[in-house]
DNA sequence: ACAAAATGAGACATAGCTGTCTCGTTTTTC
DNA sequence: GAAAAACGAGACAGCTATGTCTCATTTTGT
């Protein structure tokens, strides 16, 4: 009777083409969400048979790539420290954070008509820490009270993505528009005591 | 010989088929760019047959909009009156105008991958008495000087979309959405004499 | 009422993407 | 070195959207 004839063997290239897969396609959605999986394939230098042995149909890559989106951005909150320092401070690090990965998660502001019932569910589920220390500080007296949190935080995703979009043709590095960004949030743009509009 | 046989007869009817196809084709295209011919002639009552007979093809439909979309775009900000009052009042009345037309204009910061060289210029152009308006409040003292003017009028874009995007979910009004976005942008988010992160 | 023009309905060919399959080759693991 | 697994290349059918065309019908302007 012979041996088992070595009836499994994991092999690690297959984790490193999923993974390239995965960020190349991220990447290239991103860019047009109309590429093809044969330009998705090609963009990770591989081709389109390999991109459906890893991925069934387009819906799971796609599926796939948000999940990513969403399991990076929150473990980027999660190290932001979100309860040590002021709402201010814990915000301008997460500006920080955030933007340094830009481009990870535009996906995730992206393509509305997809999946979009449950997948915004999750997006606001990641976002909720982030809600709960701006109200944190509108409790301490750092953010003002008059603008609801979820809008806050809308807001700033809002300026993140549109910051980032335009950051190539800027020659900012990534810490001067990360900073642009919170000043833009956190002081408005309107001169403290200036002399014009400033409402009572 | 017989006479001329009326030899030229325009009609009315036609008109108003281009604009309707032209609204619905803004209307369904920007809450779905994937959308067909077919389902862009649906939108308007009428069939595809009729549709390519205005638009020659898809192309020439999506440059018809952007278009018109810079067009209404620029007659709202010529109506906002730029010379007359602060800054800060100018970007109010801004604010209020193109929010109130904010689902006209979702195609102007929608698809970058179509055309953009051309476009964005375009787009730029359009926008550039806006920037102008900035600078002059910068030069005055109402507007901080240490963010572009540029930069400015990209944030102010960004919110207005975001929050457009948001309305039809939040129970606010347009006016208070249009409020709510002039606030962010021009006191930020922070208090202003406020206990925690202000800098020095 | 009449003629011109525009539309509706639908056929038609074309092109492109999707998803599946096969087979020969390369790579990994033991 | 040999077996197993993954890959490249490419064929294949199915489907959908595009763009063009024809013809009967309706609408418009005189």
């Amino acid at each position: 009777m012979p041996s088992p004839k070595q009836p499994a063997a994991p092999r690690i290239d297959v984790e490193r083409h999923h993974r390239a897969l995965l960020a190349a396609a991220a990447d290239e959605l991103s860019r047009n969400p109309d590429s093809s999986m044969a330009d998705v394939a090609q963009a990770a230098n591989l081709t389109r048979a390999t991109l459906y042995r890893h991925f069934s149909n387009r819906q799971s890559l796609l599926k796939a790539i948000q999940a990513e989106a969403l399991a990076r951005a929150s473990e980027t909150l999660i190290a932001c420290r979100l309860d040590e320092g002021s709402a201010l401070e814990v915000l301008e690090r997460v500006i920080d954070s955030l933007g340094k990965h830009g481009m990870r998660f535009r996906v995730i502001l992206l393509r509305a008509p997809d999946q979009n019932a449950r997948f915004l569910a999750q997006r606001d589920e990641v976002l909720a820490p982030l809600v709960e220390v701006i109200r944190r500080g509108q409790g301490e007296g750092d953010i003002r009270a008059d603008l609801s949190p979820e809008w806050i935080v809308t807001a700033m995703a809002s300026l993140l993505i549109s910051a980032v979009r335009a950051s190539p043709k800027s020659k900012h590095s990534d810490a001067e528009v990360s900073d642009l960004i919170f000043r833009t949030l956190a002081g408005g743009i309107a001169v403290r005591g200036g002399a014009g509009g400033s409402k009572n």
